[in-house]
DNA sequence: GTAGACATGTAACCAGTTACATGATTTC
DNA sequence: GAAATCATGTAACTGGTTACATGTCTAC
């Protein structure tokens, strides 16, 4: 999960430990509250594992295609690259370390993104790799978001059955709870709906 | 986490571990998934600790969906063993492992359910203990709810203030979670918002 | 020269998971 | 007597947490 966000962040632009911590906390709400004594160690299991390497950012500066740097899409380019270097300048990098994904890293966060690795049970990896789903093919995304919408119906039912047959033997704040909960379903699947129209329409037919 | 959900089953009624699972899933959305290799070592544990004890069905019939009677763990009595063998259940109870919560258990729920132990931030932990809040007095019930909502309050405006920065650089799906993702905690701070009007007017005034 | 943000890391722990192993009871 | 369901448990692992230890750079 915590390397997904990490290889999703990093596909993006390198950055290191401090500030892929904000970023998490900032843009990825499960992550809200992901540690430094959970993130350094992911960090450098990731290294370990060759998902991703620690690049010289100065060294980086002038070339910017170094031989260890591959960066296949060379996307959110002039912003990532320009904030780097700032924050480099600004701050000795020899305290930091600059991290950015490889290829094989590319390929791990590509499994992990994947619908068939993927729980649409659990709210939390549902979010995140929402989060994430540019980076799968139209079709995937499209699987991934009737997956998620399937689930959500059939937590509905399940709910709404609960809600019908142990409604007199609940208190009122339990009962309180689940037809929120029950609400906050129907909610998430109407939203699903028109995230999915949108992706029938945009594309192609 | 799950001790609480568990002490707070218990609070109800004597359960054995397989029926507390069921309950769980059924019941407590939190704890939708929970497996037998977490429940069964935390009933170890529970019961190690003296939190809970394991009864003699036999000794208590009928107890199994009756209200719990304010069981020291001492009364067994064997006499009348026999006689109820039948009714009680309709499985010989040798096979199974009846629990009931001890005052010690109630004391360690209270601590647990209590507000200043606990985290508002956390969804799961809210929700949980939402459904147990009736065990709360009204007064801490009521600072459970106002702490929810100033969370969930302060999420609102970092969350709108993520969405106004960086909007532009976002891509349209993570744009429409964020978007979706506010939507669903204004809908959570108006229902907290009932909930705290019914808990002032019905506590006392 | 020191307060405070920036930055990285380790150690001990906690709460849960899956997969596995075992056996009793009911139902057909 | 076989299959399904009920029932309890263990072992190895995962993925996080908090608390701690350490050090650098900036600004005053």
């Amino acid at each position: 999960m915590l390397k997904l966000a990490v290889l999703g962040l990093l596909k993006d632009q390198q950055l290191h430990g401090y500030e892929l911590k904000r970023q998490l906390t900032e843009v990825l709400g499960p992550f809200s509250s992901v540690s430094f004594g959970s993130l350094y160690p992911a960090l450098a299991r990731l290294e370990a594992a060759g998902s991703v390497v620690a690049v010289d950012v100065e060294a980086d500066n002038a070339t910017l295609s170094g031989p260890l740097v591959p960066m296949t899409g060379s996307m959110a380019g002039e912003a990532a690259a320009y904030r780097t270097r700032r924050s480099a300048t600004r701050r000795s990098a020899r305290t930091r370390k600059v991290y950015a994904i490889t290829p094989a890293g590319e390929q791990i966060f590509a499994e992990l993104l994947d619908v068939e690795t993927g729980d649409v049970d659990d709210d939390r990896a549902f979010t995140l790799k929402l989060a994430f789903c540019r980076f799968l093919s139209p079709e995937r995304r499209l699987g991934f978001l009737e997956l998620r919408r399937a689930h959500l119906v059939e937590r509905l039912a399940r709910s709404r059955n609960c809600a019908r047959a142990r409604r007199e033997r609940m208190d009122s704040y339990t009962r309180s709870l689940i037809d929120h909960g029950t609400e906050a379903t129907e909610h998430d699947i109407s939203w699903l709906d028109r995230l999915i129209a949108i992706e029938r329409q945009g594309g192609k037919s």
